[in-house]
DNA sequence: TATAAATTAAAACGCATGTTTTAAATGTAT
DNA sequence: ATACATTTAAAACATGCGTTTTAATTTATA
């Protein structure tokens, strides 16, 4: 009888696992729609059927690509706004910055696993189908009402539909970056011959988005 | 003989027009990609076939829809960018509102032009199609680069790498508010009891974004 | 009015998609 | 070892898409 030694152990990916990982690396590269099953499970090296028998559908693995995420991510950025919120005195910048760890954390789940999740994030707002936009509100929707409270508290001079709007155009900039990201690092490479790594970028747009939302 | 008077010719529309008009409206809804041909010949009242008659593929049709409103837009710009250059001083603000007449002049082309462009061009940014992409880069491109420097004459400070990445992510931002605006203007509506016009949108979006770029 | 060109109509084509079905293989208990 | 359930494999299915083809019809031209 042959038995698997630790490493085979290691490395022996169930189907799902399969499913999932190459699933999410084709979706953060090529957005949901765009990516066919037939590129999935050829990527994977499973059978075609085998994405309908254990999830049920495509839109199910598209949800369950993002859950794998937003159950790390969004529980954290919970726990860092509250705390943010107990200090007494804090600023946009403070706010944002609250979301830093939580997205550096997700390298847990995959080595890439912050900026595939921004992409996918990206891409799950920016495509308009209706079951994906209502998935992520439903999960973004909780940790969204108390980040448009802590914001509005950092700008008490901005009135509550005023700091609605501005955070989603935050939210536009970030999902546009991030899905245009490896377009525009290529642009910016080439014409300024510098290279800008992934996670850089949002180094650039923290301070962006923070200016905008402070702006007068 | 029957002859048509002055209103029956000024109703007159050919199978073009048609096709443009039904095209835009859902182009304008629903992105490129999910609008079908069948969607838009049953719309404008034609046959499936003289889509690709008339403009030969739904790719010419696209951006046939789009060169309405750029031929229209991209001078109007332009001109506006260079009256501005000619002063010897001016700021962020000030550019960005270079884009507001050029903007409400769309509405020469149709009613509702300046909100059907921005979103078209919403989709056509956010669909990462590449010939999409690339036609509205070239129109856009040229336009782009005297924009990148008037924003840096505006913001000597920046270094033209930083301006590169703000001005992407005000695209972002902008191309973002458009697409999901209908959404947004719903939910705010509903929470804040306060119905915002879409052209009243872009009033709030300018000072956001001069806001980003100006950001220490 | 007769002829040619341009347009519209209807149907079919070729292709890719997500999904389902049916059969084989594998694993797991009794 | 046998019977059962789970998983994989291969093929077919149904649907919608952009496009092309062929024929009918309208419009323009001589």
């Amino acid at each position: 009888m042959y038995v698997l030694n630790g490493d085979e152990m290691a490395k022996r990916e169930t189907t799902q696992d399969k499913l999932l990982n190459a699933a999410e690396a084709l979706f953060a590269e090529q957005g949901f729609e765009q990516t066919s099953l037939r590129q999935i499970t050829t990527a994977a090296d499973v059978n075609l059927a085998s994405v309908n028998y254990h999830f049920g559908s495509k839109k199910a693995l598209i949800q369950a690509v993002m859950a794998r995420y937003l159950e790390v991510f969004m529980p954290a950025l919970q726990t860092k706004l509250q705390q943010l919120g107990q200090q007494e005195s804090f600023n946009t910048r403070d706010v944002f910055d609250c979301f830093r760890e939580p997205l550096s954390g997700l390298s847990q789940v995959q080595k890439h696993g912050p900026t595939l999740f921004l992409s996918l994030l990206g891409f799950a707002y920016a495509e308009i189908q209706g079951h994906l936009r209502r998935y992520t509100m439903e999960h973004f929707g909780e940790v969204m009402a108390l980040l448009l409270e802590t914001l509005h508290q950092a700008n008490p001079q901005l009135s509550p539909v005023d700091m609605f709007w501005r955070l989603h155009f935050v939210l536009g900039a970030t999902v546009f970056a991030q899905v245009s990201g490896p377009a525009l690092r290529e642009i910016a490479a080439a014409d300024f011959g510098e290279a800008v790594a992934a996670e850089q970028v949002i180094d650039r747009l923290i301070p962006f988005l923070a200016g905008g939302v402070d702006a007068a």
